[in-house]
This record gives structure tokens, sequence and C-alpha cells, in this order.
DNA sequence: GATAGTTACGGTAGTCGTAACTATC
DNA sequence: GATAGTTACGACTACCGTAACTATC
């Protein structure tokens, strides 16, 4: 067994099952990821993997289990590396963030601005993606942190952290009809065309919600996943734009206004930054979120490595009406006398 | 990095620092063991051990934290492979006991043939040593579990499991004046010299430690590991014995007698089963404690990989007063708005 | 027929052991 | 002087890549 072996189960395991597309990724030939996982099965003696004939079809039940002890080795192994990284310089290396369009627009700038001259060897790499990609980018261990309104919440192995509350507003050309209003509705607005995001970006899925829970009927004219497109076509007078308020905020507001009181008709969106449980990062790393989400405690990030082992502990201890005491210790005392 | 690299790491760290010994132990040659750590050193980029010259004295700070993520790391890999041998053949395999003398002789038989009977193609290594030297095996990973009065509980990278409480008795020759009365006191049997246990094994602390509360003045004649010897010295009139009570029991009493309400003179003592926190066993082994405790809940035993865990983070929450909610995740409310 | 996985074989790199050397206690 | 660690060198193992083959879709 090497960790190079267990790497290529869990590529595999990652990638559908498909190793081809893991030797791509891991610069190595097919043939070897090939021999090295089937010389790992051999030595634990157990099918990780179902085959139909040649081809990778599944995990086996030793395989899931396997894969899961596996994940969590390699985990170790990068942490180990990233802790040792530190030592060796500790304001200096490199960070990857994998975010959305509007985050790495109108959120990011002034915060990375002030990274950037807190820690200026560090280099940072934004890569970014719909809200789904930024989670796939974490899992893959391609990102250190990943910063999104969507999804990042929903997957269990990822640990979200609520940096800030924002809200849409409703954006009309200058001149427009609603923009003499004092104060608009989402019956005015559920009038004109609508112009708003992606449903699984920014909160796209809140605004359509909005308009049919209160049962109106509207017209979704477009959908685009950032901000600046939106604005694009709401000039060209294509209807009325529905946007994060930071993309007002600050950005390019040319030719646009923003409709009075229109702030309080759609539900807050929460701006999340993510990271992987179980992950060992940078200071810096924890320094960025500490911008991000200042009153969020250092230890509840550095603590994420436990996260998964916790969830997994509550869930047993409620099963089993285990009192978790609070040094740690589970308080059993199951004396049954010899006599 | 390897995990070769990782063992020789932890290793060195478990035995004091010594490569001659780790060599020796892991039966390879000591230069090997060297260059090993020397190339994990350069590829990290730290140095682990502090060095005297040629000798290494210490870990470093940095290398404090790496054994750490090391040892998690060996661990998981013997799990993974533990895990595969469940698969292959699961009431099939071997399983190591670390135990006392006494608990080898009095508490295991009953125990063993039955878990023969239920697992006749498991191959049971029993080790016998001091508690220090159960713990010290668990700790190595030379034993899966472990059995022992002492010890056990005070090792905190262990999980120790009371199996049954059990008392000492006092033990005279047939025919010695003390086996007259009807009911014994300490300071009858303070009139004779002691026979006993060593301080290290089943509880032979505690029945020093009980006179000495009582203030008695009395003479520890002989000290020994085991009951055998003990009631051999007793019958040779040496003096009054003081041994467990399951070595009367289930053991060779000829020539001897229990004294009269002797059992109520000493505070109880507690068998324990202990297992290394965060290791999985096979589900004999789970079988074979719940032989020996059978009230104790099948799921706290495999949650024992989770301790470590556990015990880590409820510190760490106490420390950031953070509200551990049931689901396990921390509910941190951190909202700042952005405007 | 296209895509995917396995087997075979040869080159290379890295690991291990012996032995000589060096440093600490 | 005894014990302990490092360096050097040679042998061997095992990993990786190319290529031919086999199997599935």
């Amino acid at each position: 067994m090497n960790l190079q072996q267990l790497r290529y189960v869990a590529a595999a395991a990652h990638y559908d099952l498909n190793l081809t597309e893991v030797a791509n990724r891991l610069f190595i030939s097919q043939s070897g990821v090939s021999k090295q996982i089937r010389d790992l099965e051999a030595e634990l003696g157990i099918d990780i993997f179902v085959r139909h004939g040649k081809r990778l079809v599944g995990l086996t039940e030793a395989g899931a289990q396997a894969t899961d002890v596996i994940k969590q080795i390699l985990q170790e192994a990068d942490n180990l590396k990233r802790l040792s990284s530190q030592f060796v310089a500790n304001d200096r290396g490199s960070l990857t963030i994998a975010t959305t369009h509007n985050q790495a627009t109108y959120v990011l700038p002034s915060v990375l601005l002030r990274f950037a001259r807190d820690y200026p060897h560090v280099a940072v790499e934004l890569r970014q993606g719909t809200p789904q990609q930024v989670c796939d980018m974490l899992l893959r261990g391609e990102a250190d942190l990943g910063i999104a309104t969507e999804a990042v919440s929903d997957v269990s192995d990822l640990l979200a952290v609520p940096c800030f509350d924002w809200r849409h507003v409703a954006i009309v050309p200058e001149g427009h009809v609603l923009s003499r209003l004092p104060s608009v509705t989402l019956a005015d607005i559920a009038d004109f065309p609508i112009v708003t995001y992606n449903g699984d970006f920014s909160g796209g899925r809140a605004v359509v919600s909005t308009f049919e829970g209160r049962g109106l009927d509207f017209d979704l004219r477009l959908t685009a996943m950032d901000a600046e497109v939106i604005k694009t076509y709401v000039r060209l007078g294509l209807g009325v734009g529905i946007i994060a308020e930071m993309a007002m905020i600050n950005g390019d507001e040319t030719g646009l206004v923003t409709l009075a009181g229109s702030h309080r008709l759609f539900p807050p969106s929460s701006s999340k930054v993510a990271l992987l449980k179980g992950s060992l990062l940078h200071n810096y790393a924890y320094d960025l979120i500490g911008m991000l989400a200042p009153r969020v405690p250092r230890a509840v990030l550095t603590g994420a490595r436990l996260f998964r082992q916790l969830e997994d502990a509550f869930t047993f201890a409620e099963r089993t009406d285990l009192h978790l005491g609070t040094a740690g210790l589970a308080t059993v005392s199951p004396q049954n006398s010899i006599s």
C-alpha cells in the first residue's frame, strides 16, 4: 500500500470511475493507474470497484467504506504538507479561491486588496465557476476556499460560514416609468419583463420563488450568470433587472436607476465562505476568512478539521443515547459484577 | 512523501528518538531509517527532529504538529487494512490481546472459551505484561485489545471501558488463627505480615493505601505480580495474602481459606478492556468486548474512532464558547451587513 | 468502430543494505 | 571507547510509460 495507489483510487471514485480521465488529470499513463489500483485491490484482498468485464461501473460495499478511509488519509497527507509549508514561511505561499463571478467582481476586490497589502508574498489564484463548480473545486482539493451564495451550504463535506447578508434590488434605465414611483411593489415590477440571474446563481431562484410565492404572473425574459450582462440588457430596455445590491453599489451604474424600496421586496441572501471539512489551511487563509467574516472566531475555522467527525459522533451519540461529558469522553457505567 | 517515511518518523517519535531501535523493531537497516527521515524532512522543508550534532534529542514545534498528523494517517492506513480483511472473511483472522497475568488466568478463560466456540477460525494471541506494557502494546498497535485493572484509564489515547468490578479478599492457610474469627477487620490482618500484588498490578496500590488511610502500621512482607505466587507463599505461612477474589473462585484454593468478611475491607477494583482511540477493529473483536462488558452498546466501541477528535472538538468548543447543535454543526451567526 | 481497461515488456528511479565514517556521551 | 547517525555505493525492486491486446458500448 502506498499513497500513490490511494490517490488513484480516490481520483477514480471522484472522476466517475473513468481511469482514462484519472490518468489525464494526474498526468500519468492510464495503464499505470489501472495497475496500481489492481495492486492495491490485490494487497487488501478486496474488490474496490465493481467491473462489468473491463469497465468500472461502481463501488463495492468494501470499496465504499475503503474510499471513505482513503479520502481521510489523503486529506491528512495534504494537511501535513500545508502544515509544513507554514513553518517554512508563514507569510509566503499561494491561495486558491474558487468563486462566482458576482463575488469576484463586487465583493472580493476590496478584501483582496487588503489581503495583498497584508501578505505581499502570497500568490492568489481566483478560479471562477458556477456555485456547483466552486463546490467541486473544494471537494477535489483544487481550491482552498470557496465563496458563493448558492450550493456551498448544501454539501455535507463542506463547512460554509456566512459572511454577510445582502439583498436584491430592481433596476431600470434612467427615465423609466417605474423610476418615478416613490416606492415600488412586486406587482409593479411584474408588469414588466424580468431580467435576472440564472436559477443556480446569486439567489436567482429566490427571485423567481418570491414572485411565485405571491401568485404573481410574471415574464422571466432573460437570465444570465452575471450582473454586468443583466445591466447591459436592462440599459437596452429589455425589462426590469433584479440584481444583487452590491452590483450597483460597487459596480458601474451609468444610465441605470435603483428602484426606491425595491430592496425590501426580496428575501435576504447570504454570501458564504466555504472550506473542506477536515482540511487544515494556512494562517493567511484563515486571515482572509477573518476579513470576510470578522465575527467568526478563528477557532471555528481551524476546528473545521473536526466537524466531519463531530457530526458523525453526534449522530452516533444520539442513536445510542450516550451522554457526552464535557471532557468529551462518553460516560459509560456498564458495571456488572463478577460474582 | 510515502507511508514508509511516515512510519519511520512515527516510530522514531515513539521509540525515544533512537533510530537504531527503530531499525531493529521494524526489521530494516538503520541507515535506511535515517535516510528516509531526512528525505521526508527535505521534502516537507522542515526539521522534524531537533539534533545535537547527529543525535536526535527532541521534536521541533513543526515536528510535534507533524507527528500528530502522521500518527493519524498511519492509524487510518491500519484501519483500511483491517476494514478490508473483514470483507475477505469476517469470521476469520487473528486477534491480539494484551493483558496481565491475573486477567489471563482468572477472567479470560471462560470468555475466550466461548469466543473460540463462536469464532473457531480466529487465532487469538495473548500477550502478557505489566499494565504499563499493556498500554504500550496498544499504543504501538501491537495489540488490538488490552485488558487490565491498572493504567489503561490514565492514557488519553486509549478508550477504557469498565467490564466488571471485583474486590480483594484476604487469604490464610487452613487452620490459621484468623480463620476462626467470624469476621475480620483491617486491624486484625495488619497484625500479620502482608503478601500482596506489586504496586502497579491488580490494585496492589489500593491495598497498600487502604492500610495507610486507616493509619495502620503494617508489614508489607512480599509483593508479587500474580496471585499464584502469592498463594504459594501464604501456604508456606509467610503471612496473610491479599488477592483478587476471582483468584480464589476460579483458581486453585487447596490448603487456603478466604477470611470471612474480608471482601468488605478494600475498595472495589475495576477491570477494563481498552482499545486505541481512532482504531477500527474487526467485528469479532467488538463481539469479544461484548462478552466482557455486555451492557456497553456496540456503537460506543465502533465509535471509538471518533473519540480522539471528539475530545479535541469539545476542548475547542469550550475555549471558543461555541454552541454545538445536535446536528453537530456549529451554529454560527456572524451576520454582518454589507452596507 | 470508438472508447475504455488490462497485460506485457523495458527503462528508470528510488529504496534498502553493507560498510566506512563521523559525532556525541 | 561505546553508542548513535550520516554518507557512499551497489543491488535490487517496483513504478511508470509505450504498445499491443481485449472487452464493452
